[in-house]
RNA sequence: GGUCCCGUGGUGAAGUUGGAGUUCACGCCGCCCUGUCAAGGCGGAGGUCGCGGGUUCAAGUCCCGUCGGGACCGCCA
């Protein structure tokens, strides 16, 4: 911030800017009082406090000031005296003296300290409060760097000639995805509007309608359950270009992230890899892989193609991870109870059951199906997992399917480190397929986005021969195993539009009820285009060291949805819901 | 919808095989203190151990239920 628009009416500079230079200086201060040391009569130290920072005043100890008043300070900047500099603070070698104290307000004793002490304090607790708790550093930081992420992104989102235009919060209910929250309609009783989920919609109608580029940071709105990296609003980059394939859309996209990237973190990330959904799956488990450590899938299928072992023998995929006892030392050395949980987490995520092998000295292999397997079938499981002594195996044989994802799940729960510790591994995962399997009960192909995103150009052949082979061309972008965001080309051709559509069982006719008014303008010219959204909340909350998102929000929710401060959700007066002419129903039974 | 963890003065914790609301730190109130900086010293106030049942001579502690918070699975096209 320019340092001359710090001055108004009430204050010359702010607290935490008072350096060496200023000594000398006359100066005026407001802020809250953080702590006070008293030392004697007429000798006290009170530490203000506003956003930039503290400053020791140094005032006569007969003025009745306590924690967290708001004063306004007018005195003298001083070199402290030898010997009392503080290093730990930048303010540290000067102070404020000859100070005369105007109260501006005083204040209750707040419920946890303003500072550090309470990262300690319960979530709960700092929710209720949450006045007190963004006066702390720790959230003061966090939000401005969220809004410098912000106004990078819009900087280069700009640069690259994007038009921010804002799209309706008020729209109709969509039948697919996510679940909506809706809002009642008072002039059409017994009619509801739906908060978007994203605005998927709008921003493919501005591609007919000509934008070209359009841009906004939008709110979106989910109604599904909350966890460390999902609230029921959060804000996206949402991003749509015309005449475009899928590498324009990700250069534009990693052109602001790494934008964004740069101005939370100081330093450019290289430039972002890619990989195929494939080879995630292949090898990492899970379509948003964590880069940041190993214990990668090892693929074992060929060794025991002929192998005597039943449970593994006509397994269509058999794979291994290799808990490395150098890096995960407890992990690797789990005794039987905690092999036994990861045998029951692996049938519960699907799989038949978990082999489990100790690498032990000499490289015996230790484990209840060791007798089962063979020299050679032992030897090539050694060298193909490069296992040492200490490590410990993990096999699942099942369906491809099975085995990525259990043995995924098992590797992130093994070896997964806090979101946010370093380093930065950002990652674009391309050529999702377009379906994710067959519906037993409709035996029908199951959308694996949403049903606008167009096939892979190569694959369209397939599209009723081999559905299940058919590539996509979406995209994702994760962060260090969190989904930043996906986007993808979208079907503008409205005959490849019903060919999907009926892939999915939709006909025609049901097209035109569930998404006509989306459909139709299709008809009148729309351009090749693609997009993208990204989740700023996830993006800044991984930049500012922090593993959930709700440090990055200024008023987020509890897990159950509800905020402790406002006590929302409420109930309404009953003359509002006449209004709107809806009748509660008595609380379901139990 | 499910699995797991947590709930003790304002805050954070400790509380043993069940034995008196016991303890520690911070904060708060008062007094002392002229160079501290998470100042220091002395004194004081402050709690229905989330809530409701149960077991027991006796429950913060064990059991059941419930409410609140958190992590994860489902869900999030």
């Amino acid at each position: 911030m320019n340092k001359q628009t710090n001055s108004t009416a009430l204050r010359s500079h702010l607290c935490g800017d008072m350096r060496v230079e200023n000594i000398g200086q006359k100066v005026t201060l407001c802020g809250w009082v953080g702590r006070r040391r008293e030392h004697g009569e007429h000798l006290a130290f009170l530490d203000l406090r506003d956003f930039s920072g503290i400053v020791q005043c140094v005032v006569d100890n007969s003025v009745d000031v306590r924690s967290e008043w708001v004063l306004r300070i007018t005195g003298t900047v001083q070199a402290r005296p030898a010997g009392t500099v503080n290093d730990n603070i930048p303010t540290g070698k000067v102070e404020l003296a000859d100070c005369t104290i105007e109260v501006l307000n005083n204040a209750e004793p707040p419920p946890f300290p303003i500072d550090q002490r309470g990262d300690d304090v319960d979530e709960n607790v700092r929710l209720k409060y949450r006045y007190l708790d963004i006066r702390r550093e720790r959230m003061q930081k966090n939000l401005r760097l969220r809004a410098s992420v912000n106004s990078a992104i819009r900087k280069s989102m700009e640069s690259q000639g994007f038009t921010e235009i804002e799209t309706p919060l008020l729209m109709p209910s969509t039948p697919e995805g996510a679940r909506e929250f809706l809002v009642p309609s008072r002039n059409e009783p017994g009619s509801f509007y739906a908060l978007p989920q994203s605005p998927q919609l709008w921003k493919q109608l501005l591609m007919v309608a000509g934008i070209d580029r359009y841009y906004q940071i939008a709110k979106c709105l989910r109604d599904e359950d909350l966890r460390a990296d999902r609230q029921y609003e959060f804000m996206q980059l949402d991003a749509e270009m015309s005449f475009v394939n899928k590498d324009d859309v990700m250069a534009m996209i990693s052109t602001a992230v790494i934008a964004a990237a740069k101005a939370a973190t100081g330093s450019e990330p290289p430039p972002i890899e890619r990989m195929t959904w494939h080879d995630a799956m292949n090898h990492y488990g899970i379509d948003k892989p964590d880069l940041r450590f190993e214990m990668k899938l090892i693929e074992m299928t060929e060794v025991f193609a002929k192998t005597e072992f039943k449970a593994f023998a006509s397994a269509e995929s058999i794979k291994a991870i290799c808990v490395r006892a150098a890096e995960y030392p407890q992990q690797a050395a789990s005794g039987r109870n905690k092999l036994d949980a990861l045998t029951d987490k692996a049938k519960k995520l699907g799989a038949k059951g978990l082999v489990w092998i100790k690498v032990t000295e000499g490289f015996v292999l230790d484990s209840p199906v060791a007798k089962f397997l063979s020299e050679s079938e032992q030897s090539q499981l050694i060298s193909l997992t490069k296992a040492e002594v200490g490590d410990l195996i993990l096999m699942v044989a099942d369906t491809w399917s099975t085995t990525c994802s259990v043995l995924g799940q098992l590797r992130n729960d093994l070896g997964r480190p806090p979101v946010h510790e370093g380093p930065y591994r950002y990652v674009w995962v391309v050529d999702f397929p377009m379906f994710v399997g067959i519906n037993p009960t409709t035996k029908m192909p199951q959308p694996g986005h949403h049903p606008f995103c167009h096939p892979h150009h190569e694959d369209v052949d397939r599209l009723e021969s081999d559905p299940l082979s058919v590539r996509a061309l979406a995209y994702d972008l994760v962060l260090n195993g969190w989904e930043l965001g996906s986007g993808s080309i979208r079907i503008h051709e409205p005959d490849l539009q019903r060919r999907v559509f009926r892939q999915l069982g939709i006909s025609d006719e049901d097209a035109d009820n569930r998404f006509g008014f989306f459909l139709q303008p299709f008809k009148y010219g729309a351009p090749p285009h693609g997009g993208f959204a990204f989740g700023i909340d996830r993006l800044v909350a991984i930049l500012a060291g922090e593993d959930n998102i709700r440090e990055v929000i200024a008023f987020p929710k509890t897990q159950s949805g509800s905020d402790p401060m406002t006590n929302a959700p409420t109930t309404v007066n009953p003359n509002q819901l006449n209004e709107l002419g809806i009748r509660l129903l008595p609380p379901a039974a139990k």
